[in-house]
DNA sequence: TTTAATTTGGATAACTTTATATATAAATAG
DNA sequence: CTATTTATATATAAAGTTATCCAAATTAAA
């Protein structure tokens, strides 16, 4: 539904909102959120050339959050790795059919209203907030997940 | 966001509910849809073996709708194509910061729901109804659309 | 100033999705 | 029964996405 690589994206970026301030190299970025080593410098660019993080060279280098996380929301971040874009013109050519067609890409576009509100309805920080305290990942969680509470940094 | 497949998928079962009774060679659907050639043979065969369209060898053989169009909704006809599937458990493994992270995956899920109910909320029936009648393909439509009341058939 | 750590950018490879082509099977018309 | 029309199945090709690799650039520490 999302590409891999825009959720690879949100992970990443939730991560630096978890960790605002302090600088992570990409190694500990792909460590922390599992995304595959190299390809995590490949997603941080492209957050990079959206200024939504930035990166450091060199010794004592690393990413950082580069925008403010109240702002920016889920779709935000989505649509910097694959725009999923409002149906603004009937798409096809001129055809026999074409109402029918037409409605259904009206219901097409509805449905990409619903997810943009939805992924829209969330900042990068709303989503950490819900994530502090308590134990969670049992809800939607599988077995092994921590049941613990988050230890305090 | 859907995959092309899935909208290709669309297009041809509203056609079939569209002219259902009627039997579609897969160049005459093709055609109508704008569907590649070759590639709607593809797609109706996997409409084929979820029963939501038949195929009739040989001369004045074809394809016709095989299901109620007014019990089968969008979302089923995506779903054969790509299943769009919710997230019921943590997708990661324990990392150190699950908490916000299985948070994120919290908001993508309830993504993937308001998607899969808006797709769900209309049947092929009710889409195609919803063509009828007068011009439609202004209002989302590009120029030359059709202004004209849809032919008698 | 050298060296080590690190991002950046470009090239390449693996995989998946989309599309085409070819051969086979079935149904109908004549 | 034969020829034609059509779907079905399988193989192949093209395009797009995801992932890896390597060389170059930058920064900080030693």
């Amino acid at each position: 539904m999302l590409s891999r690589t825009a959720e690879y994206a949100l992970r990443i970026m939730i991560l630096l909102t978890e960790r605002e301030g302090t600088s992570l190299t990409a190694e500990q970025i792909a460590k922390a959120t599992l995304v595959p080593a190299g390809y995590t410098v490949k997603v941080l660019q492209q957050l990079g050339r959206a200024k939504l993080s930035k990166g450091q060279r060199g010794r004592k280098g690393g990413f950082v959050l580069a925008c403010n996380p109240s702002k920016v929301d889920l779709l935000q971040v989505v649509t910097v790795i694959d725009p999923l874009k409002r149906i603004t013109e009937f798409p096809l050519g001129r055809t026999e059919h074409q109402h029918s067609l037409c409605a259904l890409y009206k219901q097409i576009d509805a449905a990409i209203e619903s997810l943009q509100k939805s992924l829209s309805s969330m900042s990068l920080k709303e989503v950490v907030k819900s994530g502090e305290g308590e134990s969670l990942c049992q809800e939607h969680g599988h077995g092994n997940a921590t049941l613990s509470v988050k230890a305090a940094n």
